[in-house]
DNA sequence: GTCTATACTCTGATAGAC
DNA sequence: GTCTATCAGAGTATAGAC
């Protein structure tokens, strides 16, 4: 697994064993000497790479963070509709989530356990990532691909539960892949949201 | 704030102080200082009224599980038509997670904080009120409410999931009211799931 | 870069007086 | 039923040798 930022080795094989047991334990259940013997070192030797526990915590937000921004911004930019541009998204989004499931749960779940200076930070990139979505919406319901009375905050909040619903119960080993999954779920909000235009676009694009 | 199991008066008012910390801050974030400390007694005399921590936590789930149960139970029993018990369930299920917000968190997030003999007896009581939902969502099918193709229990995850998203944002003070938040979820979810049939009944209902 | 050793703090929990 | 006092253990983090 390749970490998409300025990381040394070192500090990429900690953050992604801190994730995986940050997942499986939780940040506070989780100790510094957990994250150490699961790696073969002792605890101290941690202290090289990383400050203290809050900066691992730290370092998994932003890798998670900026990995989705800059899948989901590269996906949006190979498609021409906006359509496909959001269909694209969801895809990669999901994919993602689900191929660095450690990442996201942390993300979503541990946000309060980072000092108040860095929570400002990671909010103020995750406002980014989801102004990127409600741009992506309102130019989707300008095209008339959803209903007028659809709140588009109320969608991407849905879209966004709706696949932490699936991050709790996905098994890589399964046998839904995520663009499986993700046509599925367009299928299931499909009738709710989308207008008929955009469902027969729908149809003829499969 | 009544509550509906057999506690003394004190331990209903640790359940409830320990239930608001646990939500602020999570369980393991909570020490039992932070709980006594909050109730104005000493972390000794806390034991006294309960063996452990985890008890307190035990006790936070069961008297939030039990709550809802016996309210969504109550509430269907009123009601004569299925289409009408499974809107009154929907309505009651929201206004007791929304007036227990602390409970409902608790239930939603500290499960793995028990011990695996706890955490069965729990996840026991859960499942019956799943039950409860599948059954009635069952009996919804055959009376021909939702669309042949909707998978019943991603159905209940959904609307489970779509109301543990409410409860991040609900405060209490708002505007909106559980009643109108139920409304406007069965309108959001309507087109999806039910039949015609089902939507031109519920708009005579309204 | 990694180790040993250790300082310091906080935690859950108990004993025993009142 | 609540208190004071206290303990054992675990936690984060650091100093300094190699």
């Amino acid at each position: 697994m390749e970490l998409p930022i300025d990381v040394t080795r070192r500090q990429s094989d900690i953050i992604i064993e801190a994730a995986r047991l940050f997942r499986e334990k939780g940040y506070l259940a989780t100790s510094i000497r957990d994250i150490s013997e699961a790696l073969e070192m002792t605890s101290a030797a941690l202290y090289y790479h990383f400050k203290n526990k809050e900066e691992i915590l730290l370092a998994i937000m932003n890798v998670g963070l900026d990995g989705l921004m800059t899948a989901v911004t590269q996906a949006i930019s190979r498609e021409k509709s906006i359509w496909e541009r959001i269909r694209a998204a969801l895809e990669v989004h999901l994919e993602i989530s689900l191929t660095y499931q450690d990442f996201a749960f942390v993300l979503l779940k541990d946000l309060r356990h980072l000092s108040p200076e860095w929570q400002g930070s990671i909010i103020a990139k995750r406002d980014a990532y989801d102004n990127l979505w409600d741009e992506m919406l309102l130019e989707g319901r300008e095209a008339g691909i959803f209903r007028e009375n659809v709140d588009l905050e109320l969608l991407r909040l849905m879209t966004f539960g709706a696949v932490n619903l699936v991050i709790s119960w996905y098994k890589p080993s399964g046998v839904y892949q995520p663009k499986e999954i993700a046509d599925a779920f367009l299928e299931f909000i499909g009738e709710g949201v989308l207008t008929d235009q955009a469902i027969a676009a729908y149809q003829i694009l499969k």
